[in-house]
DNA sequence: CATACGTGGTA
DNA sequence: TTACCAAGTAT
């Protein structure tokens, strides 16, 4: 790592600046610096990029206009409003974070970046970005893209993957901030990283600051950021049961906390967990038939007959750390069968529309489709 | 500290 | 298809 001089920094921060000024993005939460928007925008950028939050961000504000709207908002039309976007914890820290500010501040938003970390849901990057976009805080705000930047500037190798680098960089960030525009300086560096200073091809031949980019000047901005690489989705294999009552289908709620947290989906059975509980190897439909009636009814009282393989081809679904390959499975609910032990509900067509789902669970609705299933 | 937590885009 | 990236946070 390389240190800058003070008249370094001061042209640095000049450059960079004008750069900003002429080409900055024009992007729906920049019209204003208000609080608010910042905070929802910044949540919602979190690991997504630019192009998928901008809708979203149009749809919010219409429906959630003011901290207020969004305390008060119903969490199914909350969840509605998210659906797609992924990490779907970010959207019930927003709610519990504008009730903190209703009932916690009397509505009056903490102006430091150490402030706004008591939100739910605002760790260190956006709590110094609302502290410096919205309340002029002179303060760093640490993301992947001043990661990537400032570990090419200054030829930073410690590892971005640690949690203990993000000191290192906030440090080196903090003598760099302009006392007059530390907003400004901040989303200056973001535009740099999605544009000359990109993860992949980055064009720093072109880039505004490519004098001041050691790494570029040396020949080796290859090498920056240094990264450890993250494990790959471990392959889960699952049944996914579509149990019907005339055109009414049983939908299970997910427990309120691990993956897809509290969303409605198909039952959905783990296979090597089916095969882990059987006494036998599930090599015929009819044993595996058996133990998934048996599971039905050990996990829920729920009684299953004439259970049907479909088939159809598997619906793969990956996330950062896990990727499912779902078989839909058919079954009837015997005639007596009792379902007050069971934590679901019968959804109409008429509620798909009106309920939030995860992307694996559309992709299942529209295999049950396919197969001629549903609707 | 390491891991869990979604989804869409690109090479 | 795999690999990796995209304005991270909670536990």
């Amino acid at each position: 790592m390389i240190e800058w001089s003070p008249s370094k920094i001061k042209a640095f921060q000049e450059t960079l600046l004008a750069w900003y000024d002429k080409e900055k993005r024009d992007l729906p939460w920049r019209r204003d610096h208000a609080p608010y928007h910042v905070w929802i925008s910044e949540i919602m950028l979190q690991q997504t990029q630019v192009q998928t939050v901008i809708p979203y961000y149009e749809r919010f504000m219409a429906q959630f206009p003011t901290v207020e709207a969004l305390a008060n908002a119903k969490e199914s039309d909350l969840m509605k409003a998210w659906e797609g976007l992924g990490y779907y914890s970010r959207a019930r820290n927003l709610q519990r974070a504008a009730q903190q500010l209703v009932t916690d501040h009397h509505g009056v938003w903490p102006t430091t970046a150490e402030g706004l970390r008591e939100l739910a849901g605002i760790g260190p990057y956006t709590a110094g970005a609302i502290a410096s976009i919205a309340f002029g805080q002179p303060v760093p705000a640490v993301d992947g893209n001043a990661f990537r930047v400032f570990s090419r500037l200054l030829e930073i190798d410690d590892d971005i993957a640690k949690p203990k680098t993000r000191s290192v960089f906030e440090a080196a960030i903090q003598r760099m901030m302009p006392a007059d525009r530390p907003g400004d300086f901040n989303q200056a560096i973001m535009d740099l990283g999605s544009s000359y200073m990109t993860a992949k091809n980055p064009d720093s031949a072109h880039s505004p600051v490519k004098a001041f980019n050691q790494a570029y000047l040396d020949g080796i901005e290859d090498q920056f950021p240094v990264k450890t690489k993250k494990p790959r989705p471990v392959p889960v294999d699952l049944l996914a049961l579509v149990i019907r009552r005339g055109d009414q289908l049983l939908l299970l709620k997910r427990p309120n906390s691990g993956l897809l947290a509290g969303f409605w989906t198909f039952p959905m059975v783990d296979v090597a967990e089916l095969q882990a509980a059987s006494e036998r190897d599930l090599v015929l439909e009819s044993d595996l038939s058996r133990a998934l009636q048996k599971w039905a009814m050990d996990e829920f009282k729920l009684a299953l007959t004439a259970i049907g393989f479909t088939g159809g081809q598997q619906v793969t679904h990956t996330f950062t750390h896990r990727k499912w390959r779902i078989s839909l499975v058919v079954a009837d609910l015997a005639v007596d069968a009792d379902l007050s032990y069971f934590p679901g509900q019968w959804l109409t067509p008429k509620a798909v529309a009106k309920t939030a789902f995860p992307k694996v669970q559309t992709k299942l609705f529209d295999q049950a489709r396919a197969l001629k299933l549903m609707e």
